[in-house]
DNA sequence: GCGATCCTGGCC
DNA sequence: GGCCAGGATCGC
């Protein structure tokens, strides 16, 4: 579900539980703790000092005052909500319970478990397998075009919508903000990265930061299922150009929207504007 | 590179 | 009942 936009809107609607204790953490027999184990998670964090709330690419780090963090990935359907008082009767499908002062707790939620749950201690994330993997995140200022330029030109092969997913390459794009870089870009999904310029990549680089700023101005994108760390909504669903839209004009009305399938997934582009 | 796969739920 | 869903990995 959630893309960088809506996982960083998280973080931000979270910031109030820096500083914070983290009590207990208790976990559901099907939790997907990965690279780790429930025994270790509640060893390394229980009774400690939550620090920071970071965000990597698509993933939360909660972080506590020695630097060991959970790193929660909320896959398609994951939640973290914020409860002011944990209710007795757990929502469907809690597969994680972090228990703060009081009554007040942090629940991970998950109906498909397409999530993960993992670990880390090291400063840049190196010891998870997951972090390790990433590219630089779009939304770093230190991430430059020319890094971006030579990662994209180590994967010739790929059309530019999986280049858009690929989160070795840079770190943040999903579904609907993949489709949506490629229209602020005005380039075709279909098109192989060997057959795109230098500058058609620039363009497309700075889309991508581009439409994920306005998407974490909006609050993310809420169409079903996300909701921030309070449970609020996004509202950048009313600001899609051609994410969803098949058969519609884009948003702005410049022109026919179509759905393809690429790798298994829905693209939606504007074959009159995308070359 | 591409397709299948992990899983549950909502919608037609 | 079938298809689709905001993700990522693992085979061929």
């Amino acid at each position: 579900m959630p893309e960088l936009p809506e996982v960083e809107s998280i973080r931000r609607s979270l910031l109030f539980l820096e500083g914070s204790t983290l009590q207990k953490l208790q976990f559901s027999s099907l939790a997907p703790i990965e690279h780790s184990s429930a025994a270790q998670l509640k060893k390394k964090l229980q009774r400690t000092r939550l620090q920071q709330i970071l965000r990597r690419g698509k993933y939360l780090l909660l972080k506590n005052h020695e630097g060991k963090s959970l790193v929660i990935h909320l896959g398609m359907s994951g939640q973290l909500l914020y409860f002011e008082k944990i209710p007795s009767s757990l929502p469907k499908h809690s597969h994680a319970i972090l228990s703060l002062e009081k009554e007040a707790g942090l629940i991970y939620i998950d109906a498909r478990r397409f999530g993960t749950l993992s670990w880390s201690e090291e400063a840049q994330g190196r010891d998870n397998p997951f972090l390790s993997r990433l590219g630089p995140d779009y939304d770093d200022l230190e991430f430059k075009f020319l890094d971006y330029l030579s990662r994209c030109r180590q994967h010739s092969g790929l059309s530019l919508k999986s280049l858009c997913l690929h989160q070795g390459v840079a770190a943040g794009l999903g579904n609907i903000y993949a489709c949506e870089t490629l229209y602020w870009a005005r380039l075709d999904p279909r098109r192989a990265v060997a057959k795109t310029s230098d500058a058609e990549l620039e363009k497309l680089f700075y889309a991508a930061r581009q439409v994920l700023q306005i998407g974490i101005e909006k609050g993310g994108s809420s169409l079903k299922d996300y909701l921030d760390g309070r449970g609020n909504r996004g509202v950048m669903k009313n600001f899609l150009q051609v994410y969803d839209r098949e058969a519609q004009n884009t948003l702005d009305g410049a022109g026919k929207v179509i759905r393809i399938s690429q790798n298994n997934r829905s693209t939606w582009f504007c074959p009159e504007l995308q070359k």
